[in-house]
RNA sequence: GCGAGAGUGGCGGAACUGGGAGACGCACUGGACUUAGGAUCCAGCUCUGGAAACAGAGUGGGAGUUCGAAUCUCCCCUCUCGCACCA
């Protein structure tokens, strides 16, 4: 809620109603209390219990569950770091080294729904197709096949992963996870077991998915055991290594030195075999001195009964091979993974568990919810919880068993699970007997028109698409999918400005002296940052305010809305606003300079046939404008090409000079008035409003329809056709718009300026765009 | 490193599907009206050469496809967003 109300990294256009007060009483409204001063949105208990409610209806149905897995942690903070909060291994808080550590948390299934989520991306086509390609390639399907590879002297066996089982005579070498139970278990007792205990150790240290960690080379160290490749049947030497990942697969890599980069600079620093069993078509590689990878199609090699088959075909011949060995089976593998809702965060719903010493994990009861968060809390340093010290909140009774001694969960919910249902709450926000009304909730969702930054493409867009499945799992909800179209903006973005002694500064705590930026508290001179979205940490943030002070909320919107068109990236100035509010100045004069000729004329709405001259030119402009505006926004939100029409329109309506003689002229002038205020009243809706009642409108424009334009009205009188010879431009000529190709192409031909290009040579072809284009290839 | 975008005059941007590059606006320059202009109106405004007519070049760089490329393909550079070395 926090986000979704009050975020100064939206566009601002989305600044329709930049008002403080506002905003205040909306929150209200919908059932929020904020506190400005100390910055904290909190939700109200009636969003906690819902939230904590269907948490337990996941939890029943396994949807919810708990498990341990590893996170970036800083001992010195107590808490869990995202990856961007790591600086080369070090907390951005304290600057203390970050280690990995085991931690118990709490996760949603999402992976249960990663076929259907990756299905449905293809039916969304209201969706930006850069959004559709980043949740498919998040989502991350792969087919491929589990093989199993038995550790020699051992009963146990290794499975693996891999999409590339074509390749699987190639295997020379088997990676572990460090953190993979197989690598410790096969090194006890072996010369190697030292080492990979020191190896395993140092790896916990390291925060492993740090870029920095991608520049230091791929290593590891052999944990002294052997598996056989299970069709070669060749003796390989087991590895634990840095890049082998437990979280993806099943921990465990077979390595084809030949066919993957990253198993060939391995297997070159430790000096492994390597064996080409997929040969190029157009190339022979040498094992012993390549030093690239080969990853493409080819013929398969060393690979027994497979020899002389297409690689491609081997893939799935391979894989059914195994299958009917009992080797491996094919299997789809996904890259995303579940949902970590876990947070250690004072503020979030905390999650409604409770931990007993006998029952062990019991679910908190329906009639105890909701748990809300204690407000006598203090937010401890370092943005440390402070729920697991605070006994008025931890200390509680076993639902199940009644022993005192129980705990609650401290954890709260991560506030991605509050923002992927805010908008079912908003159909039904008064709701207090279920998570909302399922009759509201049917009837306004899905939400015809999402709208949110590009940043969102993938975290809240999916867990928002998934929670609604999840809606529709226990049959709360109707729909399947929460959005039906999406526009997503482009960030606004600044330059930073930090001072050496108080940090990152408002532009507000900054002056100009003697051409030196300063900080206005200490006279520092400023350290110029980067150009970067907004945000609030970083303080790059300007005031809308001063703008509408100055100017009034009908410029600085017409100024927001013309600056660019809302999905691009925009870097924050304020050059170009006088030009907005200059256009608003002119149509007000030009309305009232003809109100008095007007007054008690009609509309013209007639056809364009009927008048001449300049008259028939602006009607005619008059339909064209409300076409393009209607297409601008209605198709694409381009308020920026919009707002340029009107502009044209209202240019070309200032060349005209009022006339008594003629009452066409008058009765055109009308219609395009009142179709110029009505087109901008979404845009600048005070102005808007008040040139309405200029116009004699005893009613307000909100009630007023969206012009509609005459089809017959938008052809022009004559076309205007390009020339080219050879592609490039040399002349032009205007002709009738009902004129034939043959036409076109002979007063083409016969124009001076052309034959003077044509000279001697023979033409060879000559092309007709319709209406539009004549080139001539000599 | 991976995934996804973006790059057009001094500036914001326009050109929807391959067909007039620079609409609309800002800034700037000149002029008109003015005691004055920070109001308004008129004109100019991509670069190079030219008094002009006009010619040539030009959409981050380089190649390619095409009668024709800002737009499509390949390689490279820069910036932005997201990230979990994805087997």
């Amino acid at each position: 809620a926090e986000n979704a109300a009050i975020d100064n990294n939206t566009h601002p256009a989305a600044w329709t109603y930049q008002n403080i007060d506002y905003m205040r009483s909306q929150l209200k409204r919908m059932g929020f209390s904020y506190d400005w001063d100390r910055e904290i949105a909190t939700c109200t208990p009636e969003y906690y219990r819902w939230e904590q409610w269907l948490f337990l209806r996941m939890y029943e149905k396994g949807m919810a569950y708990r498990k341990e897995s590893f996170v970036n942690w800083c001992e010195s903070c107590q808490t869990v770091l995202a990856n961007e909060q790591v600086e080369n291994g070090l907390c951005w808080r304290c600057g203390k080294e970050v280690r990995q550590k085991k931690l118990r948390q709490w996760f949603f299934k999402i992976t249960d729904f990663a076929e259907e989520l990756l299905v449905y991306c293809d039916r969304l086509p209201g969706w930006p197709e850069k959004v559709i390609t980043m949740q498919k390639n998040w989502i991350g399907k792969s087919i491929g096949a589990e093989i199993r590879f038995p550790v020699e002297g051992s009963e146990k066996s290794i499975s693996v992963f891999t999409t590339r089982q074509d390749t699987l005579f190639g295997a020379t070498f088997m990676c572990l996870a460090p953190e993979h139970p197989m690598t410790l278990e096969l090194s006890r007792g072996t010369p190697r077991e030292g080492d990979v205990d020191r190896f395993v150790e140092r790896m916990s240290r390291l925060d492993r998915s740090d870029k920095a960690v991608e520049l230091y080379e791929k290593e590891g160290v052999f944990i002294g055991a052997w598996c056989i490749n299970p069709l070669s049947g060749r003796r390989i030497p087991i590895f634990t290594a840095n890049f082998a990942l437990m979280e993806y697969g099943t921990g465990a890599v077979m390595s084809v030195p030949a066919h993957d980069q990253r198993d060939l600079d391995f297997a070159r620093k430790y000096d492994l075999d390597v064996i080409v069993v997929v040969s190029p078509k157009d190339q022979d590689l040498d094992e012993k001195t390549m030093t690239e990878a080969f990853t493409g199609e080819g013929i398969m090699v060393n690979s027994g009964f497979f020899n002389g088959m297409e690689s491609k075909k081997a893939l799935e011949e391979i894989a059914a091979y195994l299958e009917e060995k009992g080797i491996g089976k094919k299997t789809v593998r996904f890259r995303l993974r579940d949902w970590g809702i876990s947070r250690q965060r004072y503020w979030g719903a905390p999650i409604p568990m409770i931990f007993c010493n006998t029952c062990g994990i019991v679910p908190v009861r329906d009639e105890d919810l909701p748990i809300i968060l204690p407000e006598e809390a203090n937010l401890l340093e370092g943005g440390k919880s402070p729920l697991p010290v605070l006994d008025s909140f931890l200390k509680t009774s076993c639902p199940k068993c009644g022993n005192p001694d129980a705990r609650r969960e401290t954890d709260t919910m991560d506030t991605f699970v509050e923002s992927s249902w805010y908008f079912e709450r908003y159909c039904s926000p008064r709701c207090n007997s279920g998570m909302f009304e399922k009759k509201d909730v049917d009837y306004w969702m899905p939400v015809d028109q999402y709208i949110g930054g590009i940043e969102h493409a993938i975290l809240h867009l999916l867990y928002s698409r998934y929670y609604t499945r999840v809606l529709n799992a226990f049959g709360l909800v109707e729909c399947k999918e929460p959005f039906t179209r999406l526009l997503t903006q482009g960030m606004v973005c600044k330059e930073t400005t930090s001072c050496p002694r108080h940090g990152f500064l408002f532009p507000g705590e900054t002056r100009t002296e003697e051409e030196n930026r300063i900080c206005t508290k200490c006279g520092s001179n400023l350290i110029l940052g980067r150009v970067e979205k907004m945000s609030k940490s970083k303080k790059n943030v300007i005031d809308p305010n001063t703008l509408l002070d100055k100017y009034g909320a009908d410029t600085t919107r017409l100024f927001c809305l013309f600056a660019a068109p809302p999905e691009r990236d925009l870097e924050w100035s304020e050059q170009g606003v006088e030009g907005g509010f200059r256009f608003i100045n002119r149509l007000w004069r030009l309305t009232s300079g003809w109100i008095r000729h007007i007054r008690d004329v009609n509309p013209y709405t007639g056809s364009a046939t009927e008048l001449e001259g300049e008259v028939r030119t602006l009607y005619k402009k008059i339909h064209q404008t409300i076409a393009k505006v209607t297409q601008d926004i209605e198709e694409r939100f381009h308020f920026n090409t919009a707002i340029s029409a009107v502009m044209e329109l209202v240019n070309a309506m200032s060349g005209i000079k009022p006339d008594p003689e003629e009452p066409e002229k008058r009765a055109v002038m009308r219609f395009a008035l009142e179709t110029v205020v009505t087109l901008l009243s979404p845009i600048v809706p005070h102005v808007a409003e008040e040139l309405w009642e200029t116009l004699g409108k005893g009613e307000s424009i909100l009630l007023t329809g969206w012009p509609s334009y005459r089809r017959d009205a938008l052809d022009q009188d004559d076309l205007l056709v390009v020339v080219q010879v050879n592609g490039k431009l040399r002349s032009r000529f205007s002709i009738a718009s009902d004129a034939g190709d043959e036409e076109i192409k002979a007063r083409a031909m016969d124009d001076e300026r052309v034959k003077g290009f044509i000279g001697k040579n023979p033409v060879k072809k000559v092309i007709l765009v319709k209406k539009k284009l004549v080139n001539i290839v000599i």
